[in-house]
DNA sequence: CGCCGTATCAGCCAAAAGGTGGAGAGACCA
DNA sequence: TGGTCTCTCCACCTTTTGGCTGATACGGCG
């Protein structure tokens, strides 16, 4: 049995030294370096080339963990990017998978389900924590149902192409809440911009 | 009843010896002559005279069959052109019609289609697959609305999301060149915003 | 009863987009 | 040769957007 090396990606010690120190009860894995940061972890990941990666998505400061897993995979697509993370925002999920995040964790993991998600990594396997995989699941099956009905109106509209202030006018509310709005919309498309929204909302089936 | 000669004008071997077999079986259809390239045509349509000359826009290397049509046109004006290829690009379609391609045809053209649009050829009718008419029509009908192949590719990025920023990273050019076209793009879809490009571009047959 | 999801609104700030006007290089055309 | 088109780039300025934080209100649910 090969052991499986990982590099562990966290601005926090004691969560990395917590991890470590799980890590360590089992055999078959190895931690061989550790990163407080995006950048730093492309550098350890560099000297180490792990099998597997673990790493936080949110970082203090530089940049943040979806950036680096964008750039781990370029460089290395063998290796397996697991994100442990506390959040489990629909954003956050649909980028990091999109980034080719291999696993998604939550922290409150239960330590055999880490293990399984480093060793299923290796394999080519994702895992996911059980909320987190619900929520993929759901997005991907049919992402409109997230939406409440006032957000799906709202991107109805936004595919005419109104800007904030048209949209606003026709929903009889204030461009403040346009604003919000778009921003849980794009948060749940797993978008940054308008632009991305239409072209997400136009294509996904039905609203042409 | 007069025999057409045909010259036919394919890069592939494949393609120019099934449209001679499927030609062949038309009675008052002869293909006199091949050619792989634009100079070639030139050579082959020379020497045979031919009624028609059946021509793939995209041709591997050398003079690309825009460039071919002109010639052949400027030559031998009564000479019919059909352009017979895969893509059925806006600005192929226009470039093709206004160097004087007499048809266009899609290499998935019903045999029946591509015998009418040889015989119309010559009695000067111009045949052309229905995508390919719709476009057109649509071009003519709204003139202004001619993208140059440049403004077509950003436009077709544009429906992928991105920002100014990473059209011009991906088509290399700065992001001042990115907000000229944008701008003229804008204009000519009669539009005054990226979203209401997006959504008219998606929706607009094509670009899905 | 508190908690959560939904919908509404505000202000502030930085980034992105859009408008205007100009300009040079190269291709093409008459 | 001169005019036109296309593609490229620049500067300056305004508007739009998106990100962040926070707030109020209503209704259902355990």
């Amino acid at each position: 049995m090969t052991t499986i090396s990982v590099v562990l990606v966290d601005d926090h010690t004691v969560v990395r030294s917590g991890l470590k120190a799980l890590l360590g009860t089992q055999a078959d894995i190895a931690v061989v370096g550790e990163a407080a940061s995006g950048e730093e972890a492309l550098e350890v990941a560099q000297q180490h080339a792990p099998d597997v990666v673990l790493m936080d998505l949110a970082m203090g400061a530089g940049m943040d963990g979806i950036e680096a897993i964008k750039q781990l995979r370029q460089r290395r697509p063998k290796q397996a990017v697991i994100v442990f993370t506390t959040y489990d925002s629909d954003a956050d999920i649909v980028r990091a998978v999109d980034a080719g995040a291999m696993g998604y964790l939550l922290k409150d993991a239960a330590p055999a389900e880490i293990f399984a998600a480093v060793r299923g990594a290796v394999e080519g396997k994702s895992v996911m924590s059980a909320p987190v995989a619900s929520r993929l699941f759901q997005q991907l099956r049919n992402p409109d149902e997230i939406l409440t009905p006032r957000e799906a109106e709202l991107l109805s509209l936004l595919t005419e192409g109104l800007s904030n202030r048209d949209l606003g006018k026709r929903l009889f509310i204030s461009e403040a809440t346009v604003k919000t709005h778009l921003a849980h919309i794009y948060a749940k498309l797993g978008v940054e911009t308008r632009a991305a929204a239409i072209a997400t909302a136009i294509r996904r089936e039905g609203m042409r």
